[in-house]
DNA sequence: GTATGCTTTCGGC
DNA sequence: TTACGGCCGAAAGCATAC
């Protein structure tokens, strides 16, 4: 059993990088990529700008209209999105990113880890080559930087990648996992968020030293065996998730913004009729039936209000769909005064086909063939 | 008390 | 000073089961 070698590379500022490869041109002056939401002329917001335009303050979210203003006296460039063709990049990056692999994990659509244990045998020195052949790799065939974190687990790698940015290439060798963990806030480990992080600090426990620190029987009674023990191993840098190929998509849901705010049931079921098809689409196109239908509605001031439903059965029914989205929202209707802004329609709880057939005959109790 | 599953909210990009 | 997208997975909160 050898020591395990994880990487994660992060394509940097994925869209509007993917925006300056297809006009170089723009690649000196502020990149906003925008996702307009056609209610007027700057309506939208921003989905994400290079590191030119995010020394004005312009960065992933803000409304459009504000990064205009940041940007009024500078040559800057506004593009809408065009996810075909972050997808196509995308697409071609993991795959050289996966050659470089034993086992190999995509998250999202600009990140991925790699484990590289056999590969390099278990060297850091190694892994630091394969890095940055990785990383000339992708430069030479696709144009992108990218920022790589390298780590003895998913935890490390991924808070290493972090580090430097963009095209950062950052090791953190099992001898150094300590001094490196130490220092950070408690909100640097995926598992806690601000909640967690409030009730932690409230038991004096700031840092990943702190936790680290602290007595693993009290945390356990804190937090229960299961995240007491994670806390606990994460806190010392120990963290034995697999690097494994994910299964598919979790979700799949479709959101849009209304021309005017509204709380008529009719004017928002057309709507979300419509975004029942487009989810409705791309289910087809996947092979898979849900147990579970969401809607959010975002409201007039921006709160963000959801209700969900879960069948007993999975389905792949359209109108099945389109009705429980309507009974969705006529629920959240009663529940807020607020009039609707945006409003979405998703699906989740995925079930393949072949083995929703296998549930069915288990069920009933036939011998599976 | 803890595990599990469902629902809702949060947060990154 | 306000302004404001679309999509995803993670986190949090709760009810119920064990």
């Amino acid at each position: 059993m050898q020591a395990r070698v994880i990487m994660l590379v992060d394509l940097d500022f994925f869209f509007a990088q993917c925006e300056e490869r297809r006009n170089p041109s723009i690649r000196d002056k502020p990149v906003v990529v925008c996702v307009y939401s056609g209610r007027s002329e700057d309506s939208g917001a921003v989905s994400t700008a290079n590191y030119i335009a995010r020394k004005y303050g312009v960065k992933a979210g803000i409304p459009i209209y504000l990064a205009k203003k940041k940007l009024k006296d500078v040559d800057a460039v506004f593009l809408p999105v065009d996810h075909e063709f972050y997808d196509e990049v995308s697409e071609k990056i993991m795959r050289i990113l996966r050659s470089h692999a034993d086992r190999f994990e995509q998250v999202g659509i600009d990140e991925a880890y790699l484990d590289v244990s056999r590969k390099v045998n278990g060297d850091f020195e190694q892994a630091e080559k394969l890095a940055k052949k990785a990383k000339d790799e992708v430069k030479a065939h696709e144009k992108l930087t990218c920022s790589i974190g390298i780590g003895p687990n998913k935890l490390i790698a991924k808070i290493a990648s972090d580090i430097k940015k963009p095209d950062g290439l950052t090791v953190v060798k099992p001898e150094q996992v300590e001094s490196f963990l130490s220092p950070l806030p408690v909100s640097s480990l995926i598992g806690v968020g601000r909640k967690t992080e409030e009730k932690m600090v409230a038991m004096g426990i700031r840092t990943v030293r702190d936790l680290a620190e602290y007595d693993a029987q009290r945390l356990i009674e804190a937090f229960g065996r299961n995240l007491g023990t994670y806390f606990h191993k994460a806190s010392i840098g120990i963290d034995d998730e697999p690097v494994q190929e994910r299964s598919g998509v979790e979700s799949i849901s479709r959101i849009s913004t209304l021309k005017k705010n509204t709380r008529d049931l009719e004017l928002i079921t057309e709507k979300t009729n419509h975004l029942c098809d487009q989810v409705y689409e791309h289910l087809a196109q996947s092979g898979l039936s849900f147990k579970s239908v969401g809607i959010v509605a975002v409201m007039t001031d921006m709160s963000i209000l959801s209700r969900s439903e879960t069948f007993e059965n999975p389905t792949d029914d359209l109108e099945v769909l389109k009705k429980t989205a309507k009974e969705l929202f006529e629920r959240l209707l009663k529940e807020s005064e607020l009039e609707a802004r945006r409003v979405g329609v998703k699906v989740f709880n995925f079930v393949k086909k072949q083995e929703e057939q296998k549930q069915l005959t288990s069920f009933l109790g036939f011998p599976e063939s």
